[in-house]
DNA sequence: ACGATAAACGAACGTTCGTTTATTTACGAA
DNA sequence: TTCGTAAATAAACGAACGTTCGTTTATCGT
């Protein structure tokens, strides 16, 4: 006995959590609400609802889904870059073109941005946590890469890199939202690739 | 005819504030909810919601509140030491002074980050915003008057070097939730040390 | 001592939150 | 075509939000 699913619902839901996303990404996943989806949608609170159970799985899909867009967008592509520095780079350009809005649309955040999930439910914040190590596992394993093969410094400290290329793509997503994009994106390459650079020289 | 205030009174509104700011701190602004801080400080509602009038007045009392912590405990002292390169180390070590919290506290979070107002309103965006470029501008100025004492490349962009200060800082008020504060002032400060002597030597 | 008033209270307002229940619509398998 | 069920609906729930109101308490200047 399987389950039958409509195509009709499949495709409710992916929009719901399009809708979740994109408000998300501009104010935090907590005013991704049932009752604003209803509204923005133009279907009921309970239409919205009966998907997800509860809003905390509401909130889960939407991570997921968020991280299997970033996954496909980012770590796969990057993934086809040759290892070492070159990877790392890569990750970094995939980062800053994924947080790039659309001329006209919105700023786009990652999930495990500070600003995508303020104080949320404990199972939200878990997975938003587990994203973030993974991300920086990415990135860590990237440039442990580039290190065995010369291409930086052998007294690096991988977490040390990771912590700098975060603090710099995050406030590239974040800094979207004041600034135009363009000069954001200019500014976090500029730096990366100073850090680059005196990474593999010293 | 003389408006009274009471002794009482000044210190509710200030025990208020302090409660609001250590709320906003760990679960944004938004979160320092009139009925959660009536109920931290033993009073009512109304009693709390009589000091301000609004919560859009309460969020910016919070935020002036923290604003000049900020000035007493990071600005000030930066002010005393000499112009140029240590003014700006001088300014970095203050923030992160007050970005690290006591042993057992909950990390603060200065005005402007991102986590500490997700969405607010109007009047309080404004405000964070106006902070933000209040913040980035005493950064700025420092590392102008660096450049002009030769103590930094003429070359340097200080919009560069500020963007790149904020995101490291930014980063460590941030990592304060999840890792030992220690870690993260050992590793901000690292980057930074790396950083300005990047811009002094080239 | 007394009246003025800052400070806090308690109760209710309307709104929105997430959630539940019962009911209707409409698609897919038979 | 018919039937089961996925999908969506309307209506309502308790709780919490910010806010308003009238009242009480306690302090201060006169």
């Amino acid at each position: 006995m399987a389950i039958f699913l409509r195509a009709n619902g499949v495709r409710s839901r992916q929009a719901i959590l399009d809708r979740a996303l994109d408000m998300a990404a501009t104010a935090g996943l907590h005013a991704a609400t049932i009752g604003a989806l209803s509204a923005a949608l133009g279907m009921s609170k309970s239409g919205v609802f009966a998907h997800f159970g509860s809003k905390e799985s509401l909130d889960l899909a939407a991570i997921d889904t968020a991280a299997e867009r970033f996954a496909r967008g980012v770590l796969a592509p990057a993934g086809t870059a040759p290892p070492g520095i070159a990877r790392v780079a890569a990750l970094c350009e995939g980062f800053l073109a994924f947080v790039t809005p659309a001329p006209g649309d919105p700023a786009r955040l990652p999930p495990g941005h500070a600003a995508f999930g303020v104080s949320p439910p404990p199972l939200a914040r878990a997975r938003l946590a587990a994203w973030r190590a993974a991300w920086r596992d990415a990135l860590s394993a990237s440039v442990a890469e580039a290190i065995a093969r010369g291409e930086m410094a052998a007294a690096s400290d991988p977490a040390q890199a990771v912590f700098e290329l975060c603090a710099l793509l995050d406030a590239a997503a974040h800094g979207m939202r004041d600034e135009p994009p363009a000069v954001v994106v200019t500014r976090t390459r500029h730096a990366i690739d100073r850090a680059l650079v005196t990474w593999s020289g010293a």
